[in-house]
Formats: C-alpha cells, structure tokens, sequence
RNA sequence: GAUUCCGUAGCUCAGCUGGUAGAGCAAUACACUUUUAAUGUAUGGGUCCUGGGUUCGAAUCCCAGCGGGAUCACCA
C-alpha cells in the first residue's frame, strides 16, 4: 500500500510525539463535561456561566495567528471553536506544548481534549478559552476538508462538498464526520424506530424474535439467499419474511407480537431495494385490516410529530401530512377514480383487453389479480402522493390473507400508499388450514410453471395453524421506506449506514 | 439485467481537434495573541481506474475489463 506524503507526515509525527514522552493513543479516560451544543445553546456572559469546563472531540479546523490560535473542535453534539494562546497552555519557560505539539504535530481529524473556560470573542461567536489540551487519538489519514460559509442572507454555502457517492457508501465513517446531515438523517431512523416501538409497547404487545435461518422461507413472494449448516448437513434459508414465525406464536396464545427484523431478498437491487432491509411486523389476535388502519395511521403519525414535531414533512417536491384519518379507497374505487374505468365486473379477458387500451404491456401468463395490479401500478399507484390505504386486493396475489367477507376473488387486504409507494401491507390473517393448504398448493403450482418467487409449502406452520389460530390482523412496514421518506432521502443507500456495494477491489480467488 | 454518464493530487474539479498535468481547499516553511471559507509570501505533492491497441507521441482516440452514479425493468 503506498502511502501518500500527508500520511508519511502524519506516521512520522505519531513517532516524534512518542519521543516527546506524549503518548498519541493514551488509555485512561478523559473527563468530559460538557458538549459544544449544550454550551453554544446555554452560555450566557452575564451569568458567567460554563467557567469550567472540558470536552473532547476531534480538531477540525485551525486558523493560526502566531501565538495564539483558533480552531473548531467537533463533538458528538457539533462543533464549538476553541481559542488556544501559547502562554496559556504553556505558562512556564517551554512553549513545545504550543510551539510544537499543538502547531506542528496535531493535525485536523485528531481527537483532543481540552479544559478551559466559556467566552465570546470579539465577533460574539462563544468559544472555549483553552487552558490545558491534550491528545487523546492521533489520526493518520487526512480527512476531506469541507468549508461552510453562511453568508448574510443566513444562506450556507458549502465548499469542497464531500460529496462522491461511492466514497460517501464505502466510508461511512468519513461521510459521518464531515456531513453532519447524515447523522441526523440516522438518528431520526432510530428515533422512527423507538418511537414505534413505544407504541406498540404501550399498546401490550410483545417484542420477539424468531429465526433468520430457515429450513423452509416464507411469508413473501421473493427469492431467498441459501446457505448450508455444516454440523447437521442442511440446507438453510435467511429469512424474507417473519410472518409465518410471528403467526405460530398467534397460535401459541400470545394476543399481540411483534419484532423489527433484517430480512433477506436475494434480488435486484436500486434505490428502493437492498438485499437485507428491515421490516416490522405486527400480529394482533381477535383483530381485523379494519382495525389495523386505524392502528397504521395513528402509529405513522406519531412518528412524524416524533421526528419532524408536526405532521407535514417536506418530500421532494411535496409536502405530505400524515395527520389523521388518510383517505381510503378499494382497488377498484381507486382504478375508477384514475382511469374513470370500472373493472369491478369484468372477467378476465375484458381486464386484458382494459389493460392493453390503457397501454400496459402484460404478460400472457398472468391471471386477472395480477392483471388487476398491474392496471392499479401503472396508473393509480404513482399518482397517490398524499397518504392513502389501498384496500380489497384480488386473492391471487394474497396467499396468506383471509378471504374477503363479502366481495368475491378479494381479499381483506390493506397496502398504505405514500409518496408513490407502498409503506405498509397488512391483512386479516388466513387462518383457515383448509383454505390455506390449498392457497399453499397453489403457490406450488405457480412454481412448477417457474414462477421463482411462489412461495413454498410449510407443512409445520399448517400443522400450527390446525391446531387453531385466532382470527387476527398482520402488519408489515418496511423501515427503510418509511425512513426513506421521513427523512427526505432520494436513495435507500442514504437510509442505510452500510448499504450492500461490490468488493472494493476484486479478491482472487 | 438494459440504456446512459462518470473515474485526473487527501477533497472538489479544470485539462479543447493527441504534444507528456493544472486550480481552490488541505499539507510543508516563515510571519501574525479575538480569527472564522482567517490573511500574506514561498514550497512540496500524481500508477491521469486497470490492461491492451492505434500513433513518432495517449489523461485525451479505439477495444476489453473493474468500480460508481442516473434512468428503466423485477421486487419491500
């Protein structure tokens, strides 16, 4: 590996500080205070407040004037600039402390500490005086320098962005430093996530977790990634889907369960798919899709009060609002309502020949459910920006939900539909064994003709649900969606700290 | 998977119809004790993604490969 000079410079700094006596990597902790939001928001110079104190960080910047010096230390909270004079941090008769250490070994990305006190320079920008730093990490690779200028309209200006998307994924760490929007973009996923799950924790439900590795996928349409178990000799699926887990436990006498899970889809992937994405699924006994709308949209809501303190958050170009109730229409009222064409009544070469007038290519293999979604995606699903739940989906598409109560060939069936996109699925749970073996069979049939994403028979989830199984209400919500669009995020990759990319350079293998 | 664009210094980018590499920031040296994209002067820094080809000569043209972005298709 060859080192550029700025590296060189920096390994052979760490080795003159360690000739110095001062070690670039010290273990004992450093006693941290305070942080440079919680001063830059409270410090007051009438109260004199903050006159001690000490926080640590990395250095990001420096303007050096001769024997006194500016620069910006960044902490977890943002940055705070810290003032260092030469006769402060080294009062006696050696000035190496400024001089040398602090002028010529340190660099910015380092990690110091620094104990001083609170003050407003002369421009009013609050400051620490240092009066005592230390070194608390050496870093030996240059970070990238990206400058920030708000000028007097209170508009900032960046410079230098570091802005290479492919950089940005692969060093995530590098992007966290010096794009402080992408920390907020990840901490408002976690809030979204917490927040959730105080909901649902209120609401008495069970967190649980179920397995990853599978005997036998299922709960989804979709291809799964295989692996082998090398003591038993088998063959092992990650996980697309939790519900067929989450519903054995239905059956096993828990009346709400639900669990944040990676699930795994071994499929094409852009800026909506990674090959694992997290999903949270919900399972509530002796409850209906009816009920669970109404469950989506005040959990959804709340969450964007959580992250944004109101309900409208800014997407693109539109502003959406989650406030309650959101609109409802079946699949049928909503085709009617786009295309001004009632399919309710049609058979399925009628469907086909709808489809083709409104310019959709179809496959002829397809059956009418899945014509029916076809017509709904093309023509309905992008246009619906403003929250929505789509409801009564053809049961072709729907082996796992209960057949509709009054309306033939549907299912009870709900998708939320925001931004152009679906953001949560959710039915009243088939629990039927009958009726559920013969959907399973079915599937098979589906995959015989090589269908790669028909879902496989589960003879033990059969079994589990012969026993008996309430009648109940299942949700799915992709997190990284929803997360997508509560933080105004254009790709899944800005969602994600690690999203899946190829291999740096190709190993040999 | 298809189409298309891109890959040059630590970062952001110039580099024309081919003549052997540039800027700003960062770095180094010096000056400067309330600056803030600090400033001034000077200096160093390159496998021009990789491998072939054309040519007297390739960052530039051609071919292949690798990596990435965007759009589209399948899917959450």
């Amino acid at each position: 590996m060859q080192l550029s000079e700025q590296e060189l410079r920096r390994r052979h700094e760490r080795e003159e500080l360690q000739k110095m006596g001062i070690n670039p990597y010290p273990s004992e902790l450093f006693d941290v205070t305070a942080t440079a939001k919680e001063i830059k928001d409270n410090f007051d110079p009438e109260q004199n407040n903050y006159q001690e104190v000490s926080l640590a960080g990395r250095l990001m910047s420096r303007r050096i004037m001769g024997k006194a010096s500016f620069a910006e230390l960044m902490d977890s909270s943002g940055r705070i600039q810290i003032y260092v004079s030469r006769d402060d941090i080294a009062p006696g008769e050696n000035k190496d402390l400024y001089n040398t250490v602090f002028k010529k070994m340190l660099d910015i990305g380092d990690f110091i500490g620094v104990k001083g006190y609170v003050f407003k320079t002369q421009v009013g920008e609050t400051s620490v005086h240092v009066t005592e730093l230390k070194l608390l990490a050496k870093s030996l690779k240059p970070l990238p320098i990206v400058k920030r200028e708000v000028d007097e309209n209170g508009v900032e200006h960046v410079y230098d962005a570091f802005s290479d998307p492919e950089l940005r994924y692969r060093q995530r760490y590098v992007d966290l430093v010096v794009n402080p929007d992408v920390r907020d973009t990840f901490i408002k996923r976690t809030k979204l996530v917490n927040t959730m799950r105080e909901y649902l924790n209120e609401r008495g439900y069970l967190e649980v977790e179920t397995p990853i590795l599978q005997p036998l996928y299922g709960g989804a349409a979709a291809r799964p990634f295989k692996t082998h178990h090398n003591t038993l000799d088998m063959t092992l699926y990650l996980r697309i889907a939790n519900e067929l887990y989450l519903k054995r436990l239905i059956v096993g006498g828990f009346d709400g369960v639900y669990e944040f899970s990676k699930d795994f889809r071994n499929e094409g992937m852009s800026r909506f798919h990674n090959p694992e994405f997290t999903q949270v699924e919900l399972y509530v006994a002796y409850k209906d899709y009816y009920w669970m709308m109404d469950l989506v949209e005040e959990m959804v809501e709340r969450v964007a009060i959580a992250l944004h303190g109101t309900t409208e958050v800014q997407v693109g170009e539109n502003v959406i609002n989650f406030a309650r109730p959101w609109k409802r229409f079946t699949m049928f009222e909503a085709i009617q309502h786009f295309t001004g064409i009632d399919i309710s009544e049609m058979d399925e070469a009628q469907l086909r020949e709808t489809a083709t007038g409104l310019g959709i290519k179809l496959d002829p293999n397809i059956g009418k459910g899945k014509i029916i979604d076809e017509i709904f995606g093309e023509k309905c699903e992008g246009q619906l920006i403003q929250p929505t739940f789509i409801t009564d989906y053809p049961v072709e598409m729907s082996p796992l939900a209960k057949k509709h109560r009054s309306k033939e060939g549907l299912v009870e069936r709900f998708e939320a539909i925001c931004n152009g996109k679906e953001i949560c699925n959710s039915f009243s749970e088939l629990n039927d064994p009958i009726d559920q073996r013969a959907r399973f069979e079915e599937q098979l049939e589906l995959g015989k003709r090589g269908d790669t994403e028909a879902m496989v028979l589960d003879e033990d989830f059969l079994r589990a649900l012969e026993y008996g199984m309430p009648p109940t209400a299942g949700l799915g919500i992709g997190i990284d969606r929803l997360s997508m669009i509560m933080t105004n995020s254009h790709s899944i990759q800005d969602v994600l700290f690690f999203p899946q990319m190829k291999p740096e350079h190709r190993q040999d293998s």
